[in-house]
DNA sequence: TCTGGGGTCCTAGGACCC
DNA sequence: TCTGGGGTCCTAGGACCC
């Protein structure tokens, strides 16, 4: 097992002499991070595979794959064993197995991952209040009121990833730092399995030699526009003009990319909040986009969208659909409504006639993917469910929308929760089955 | 006869994250 | 034999209002 200790510059401050300091800051605008203020990024190693190989001692040590098979499917992550050949998440099952002949593809056990990641956090949670879960396997952690009971960062954290490592079986890695980038930049450079603390002050010595892909924010087109103005490190980047940044990649990413290289990140530690839109998407084989596939998926993804909304008493104003056509290219349609909308139906309805009006422009092509987002989400007010019993009137902006329809997928909702998605539903919803990605997976997604 | 300037919302596309 | 699923945020152009 590795176990790096990376303490970084713990005796240089660079910040706070030659610029206000910190603390300044802080008084000032009250919201801002402290200079004392510690964050931990908790990063699980390869989540799904780690867990296969936990559960199937068989595995381990050996590459795996979770998800796809030799002939077809796409690779949902790969062991770093794996790794090591070049096989990544969303890869193609054949070409994982091209990289990697002795490639063992395993079944996930999805409802294991979720039930397992809640144990993690729940060991992350006995260290500080303040966590905040960004996905199924990774946190951020402000232990800034935490280190008088457990001892100095380095201390915290090795104890933390023992916990984890003993009670789950699991390895885990940890960043710590000032600001949450940083400590998720640490957390990167920490993998696999180690931890990395940036002390105050050695910020600039640590961030300066890494890549700027490291950054979060940073993909392959930002990192290759940057490469073309000769800027490959952070520290190149820090030094670079933030004018001609933002002249590179906008203004806002511009801004934020300049502030981040200067390791300027004012983002606290918080609950997630509660979302902005909704979606789903389906992916199948490539066919022709006559009705009945329209009907058949945009009905199956609104019939898991209208669901999430209604348990969150939420309907959204914007429907957007997205169709792929067979050479990968996309195009999006969307139309907003002067009221929210969360029934099935009438989502069906709007989701169908958007995806109409989007393949007018491509008659005949095929298609292979259709995604729906309902986003400028509101409220689902008692308003709404006052409207005429039964109605079926469509509103003037064309959406149909009745209370007893909103009742009626309420009591759906319930059967559901009470004995599952399959037990009730739309007869063409429920036999529709394209989906190319098990269910599980999908059930996992929503909620990663 | 000429034609401002700020603000908001909508639509379409795209980069990026896990 | 191709290439998953669920999100966030940004940009740019246009409509529209005052």
């Amino acid at each position: 097992m590795l176990a790096v200790v990376v303490v970084v510059g713990v005796d240089r401050t660079v910040f706070g002499s030659s610029r206000p300091s910190t603390s300044n800051v802080c008084s000032r605008y009250g919201d801002r991070v402290g200079a004392s203020t510690t964050i931990l990024h908790a990063d699980l190693d390869a989540y799904y595979a780690s867990v296969e190989q936990l559960l199937d001692p068989a595995l381990r040590g050996r590459p795996i794959a979770v998800g796809g098979s030799a002939s077809g499917g796409v690779v949902l992550a790969a062991s770093y064993e794996a790794r090591r050949f070049g096989v990544s998440a969303g890869m193609p099952g054949w070409r994982a197995r091209q990289r990697c002949p002795d490639l063992c593809f395993v079944r996930g056990h999805f409802s294991e991952y979720q039930r397992i990641a809640d144990r993690v956090m729940d060991v992350l949670g006995d260290y500080t209040p303040h966590v905040e879960r960004i996905s199924i396997d990774e946190a951020f952690l402000d232990v800034t009121g935490s280190l008088h009971l457990f001892g100095p960062t380095s201390r915290l954290a090795g104890d933390l990833r023992r916990r984890v490592r003993d009670e789950i079986g699991l390895p885990i890695s940890v960043g710590a730092a000032r600001t949450k980038h940083l400590a998720k930049v640490a957390s990167q450079v920490a993998k696999p399995d180690g931890l990395v603390v940036v002390e105050p002050g050695g910020e600039r010595e640590f961030l300066d030699p890494l890549p700027v892909g490291l950054m979060w924010g940073v993909g392959p087109v930002t990192e290759r526009r940057l490469a073309e103005r000769g800027i490959h490190t952070i520290g190149e980047l820090a030094r670079t003009p933030g004018h001609s940044i933002a002249a590179l990649l906008g203004e806002a990413n511009g801004a934020r990319l300049s502030a981040l290289s200067h390791d300027a990140d004012p983002r606290r530690v918080q609950p997630a909040g509660r979302g902005r839109s909704v979606g789903a998407q389906s992916a199948f084989p490539r066919a022709l986009p006559d009705d009945d596939l329209l009907r058949e998926v945009l009905g199956h993804l609104t019939d898991r969208i209208g669901g999430r909304l209604r348990t969150k008493f939420r309907s959204g104003r914007t429907i957007t659909v997205r169709i792929r056509f067979a050479d990968m290219t996309s195009i999006t349609r969307s139309r907003t409504h002067s009221r929210g909308i969360s029934t099935n139906l009438a989502l069906c309805e709007l989701a169908v006639a958007l995806a109409r009006c989007g393949l007018e422009d491509r008659p005949g092509v095929e298609i292979n993917l259709l995604a729906i987002s309902v986003s400028n989400l509101v409220e689902q007010h008692a308003l709404q469910l006052e409207l005429p019993f039964g109605s079926d009137t469509p509103l003037h902006d064309g959406a149909p929308l009745g209370a007893a329809r909103w009742a009626l997928d309420r009591q759906m909702d319930a059967v559901r929760a009470k004995f599952g998605r399959a037990s009730v539903g739309y007869t063409s919803v429920l036999l529709s089955e394209r989906a190319t990605v098990p269910e599980e997976f999908r059930e996992l997604a929503e909620r990663a």
